[in-house]
DNA sequence: CGCCCCATGTAACTAGTTACATGATTGG
DNA sequence: CCAATCATGTAACTAGTTACATGGGGCG
């Protein structure tokens, strides 16, 4: 049960409303843990019953129904707790993978156009990490301890999609029957 | 929703019991899309009523409960069609990264013990991988175009967690105090 | 005035997990 | 004979997804 606690962590890094967390979840952390904006609402609202988060009404509502929520030290006490347990390594779900046994067995499957697709979807999010890290993290400087971490996490994303981004190069030429690699 | 079409791409590489499926699951296909045995034998159950599948007593049955399933047409064409629309790329769900992200704002977490912890398990799993290719790919064979892919999926496999292990390693020297890396 | 974005939610469903139940066969 | 493994399931719960609902604010 991790949800809480990513929303936690990102409440802990800014006080905000559920709303603007759930974009930040279709970016930053969310490239590690995906939520949509309906589990981040009752994840909220469970949080608030369990008194680990309050929320408030931010100076620049206005008339609008926006609310804030802010981490109470139960809820802090809470993420160290569960900071501090084990976890098993992610284990994959990787239906793409899924397809290609499946290919491999009916061997009546195109599965190059797809694979072409997610190879660029692959490119585009290396790009984005990338620009990214030159951003946030530029040549040289000290970085504090939360820094080095947050550039570290960076780069298992970036690690991640050069794998599959050579991965994907080459079953391309194995797919591919003319040889058109990109 | 892939559970079925990885059951029935699994029964098409052997027909089986749900228990074998199961254990299955516990490694090749498994290593790619998880599964309890639970799940399988509400699914197989779910795919005979759908007439993907049809259960039989297999000659070595005896006097047990054991059924063996066999894939029927429609569940063959239903894989072909499941294999041939497009997929998302597989999206991370990774509970550790966000621990780290929760140590970098709590900045009172350990998670070294832990990282030591995933190293040794993706060097295993390192190990047993390329004890697989060994066994199954030794070197310079032509091999057909179902074997070129099976192989393929286990490198991705191999990739992914040469990835995880060199990062690890990365991390574990901003993580330990003292150099002492594996 | 109409459309898009902000903002929060409910409802219904599907998939995945955990706990429990039951009984036969095999090997020490 | 006892424990482990084979073998199949039910029940209850938790997490994640998809569809729908509602209303305000800003802009062209």
């Amino acid at each position: 049960m991790s949800l809480p606690h990513a929303v936690l962590t990102s409440l802990l890094e800014k006080s905000t409303s559920g709303y603007d967390l759930a974009r930040r979840f279709d970016k930053s952390i969310g490239h590690f843990w995906h939520a949509t904006h309906q589990q981040i609402y009752r994840e909220l609202a469970r949080m608030e019953a369990a008194g680990w988060i309050t929320s408030f009404v931010p100076p620049d509502a206005g008339k609008t129904r926006k609310k804030h929520y802010r981490v109470q030290p139960a809820g802090r006490q809470e993420l160290a707790r569960w900071a501090a347990e084990p976890v098993a390594p992610m284990d994959l779900r990787d239906a793409f993978t899924l397809k290609l046994r499946a290919d491999a067995v009916l061997g009546e499957v195109d599965l190059a156009p797809e694979l072409r697709r997610h190879l660029a979807l692959h490119l585009d999010k290396l790009a984005y990490y990338r620009q990214i890290e030159a951003q946030d993290f530029p040549g040289g400087q000290p970085l504090s301890r939360a820094q080095a971490i947050q550039h570290m996490i960076l780069k298992k994303g970036i690690l991640y999609e050069q794998g599959e981004i050579a991965w994907s190069r080459e079953m391309l030429q194995l797919l591919q029957p003319a040889p058109d690699m990109r």
